[in-house]
DNA sequence: CGCCATCCATACAGTTCTGTATGGAGACGA
DNA sequence: TCGTCTCCATACAGAACTGTATGGATGGCG
């Protein structure tokens, strides 16, 4: 039937329940109020609520990489790798990518996770860079800079939803040492 | 009486207990555990909860405030402060940072603490520029994204105890744009 | 000494969440 | 049609935490 609940449906729960209100509202009661079962629908699909936690983290390393490279894949114009993917990170908030890293600072499957897809991301950046004409090892201090750059940006209260200013585009990549 | 309590011990603890195990911690059940008294004592000192989070919030808003000059004030060598500044706040991990910054994600009170600390780092970074001789202009730019990269250093898990390799030191100047 | 203020213990009621046990309703195949 | 499997409701016990009410202990001070 169309009106029984997945575990996916769950997990998708989750993710928007994390975006929102943050790891503290990934409970069991709650979650079941919300989508309008009871807990006994929870404890079917999922054993406890660490098993949930980690179905949740599991979805989120999913989709927390897809993004990396489905942003790049679709990209528009004759700008740079490197300028494009700069252009489309520092442009939102992302209120998901806030909410795991605020779990992980104290809990430890959250922070295996975020480990796990830090690591990606970086070697991502640095390819760009190495790819661009910058020397291995700077390639990678560089990408490590950049991407701790982000993630203060992520975390900082202060991003605006449109585009990121051009001076600030111009400068990341000045930093970084490529042409373009 | 040296075995009363004040309210400045409950803060003290609850700093302690937030860099060790997080915001989620900060409760009055545990707390008085810890301290080897009741919650008669917390509800003597403090009106709620909500009271008691303003107090340790009001209360590292002022250490992470003091260390930032305190750091610089005993500052030894030759280095030029920028790059004295960069290794200092690149050599440590603070938990306490990280464990703040965890609960601004999704509390209205952290946030505003999170901000004005922000705010106060930012111009001090931005002005050591100026100093140096970087224009106003790239001055800010370059301070948001100096002070993004060290809250994205703080947060990952990677920061090892010791000394920062200079060099990461050496990329953060150069992209800072100043000599030395 | 007696009084009062400070600080804390204890007990109580209430809320929220967890996990389990049990059973019921609906679809689906043999 | 009769199980059977899937999914969910309900009820229960228990843990953890909040906030309040009340009284006890201690020390300072008149």
């Amino acid at each position: 039937m169309a009106d029984q609940l997945s575990a996916q449906d769950w997990v998708d729960q989750g993710l928007r329940t994390l975006a929102r209100d943050g790891f503290t509202a990934l409970k069991a009661d709650p979650l079941a109020k919300v989508m309008g079962v009871s807990r006994g629908s929870f404890y079917w699909h999922f054993a406890d609520i660490a098993a949930y936690h980690a179905a949740v983290l599991a979805r989120w390393r999913e989709v927390a990489l897809d993004n990396i490279i489905a942003d790049m894949e679709q990209a528009p114009p004759q700008d740079t790798p490197l300028r494009r993917l700069l252009r489309r990170v520092f442009a939102a908030r992302p209120a998901l990518e806030v909410a795991v890293r605020s779990w992980a600072a104290h809990d430890a499957a959250a922070r295996r996770a975020v480990q796990a897809v830090d690591r990606r991301r970086l070697s991502y950046v640095a390819d760009l860079l190495i790819a661009a004409g910058v020397p291995a090892a700077a390639a990678q201090t560089r990408a490590q800079v950049l991407y701790w750059a982000f993630l203060g940006f992520a975390l900082s209260e202060k991003a605006a939803p449109g585009e990121p200013p051009a001076a600030l585009i111009d400068e990341l990549v000045r930093m970084a040492g490529v042409r373009g």
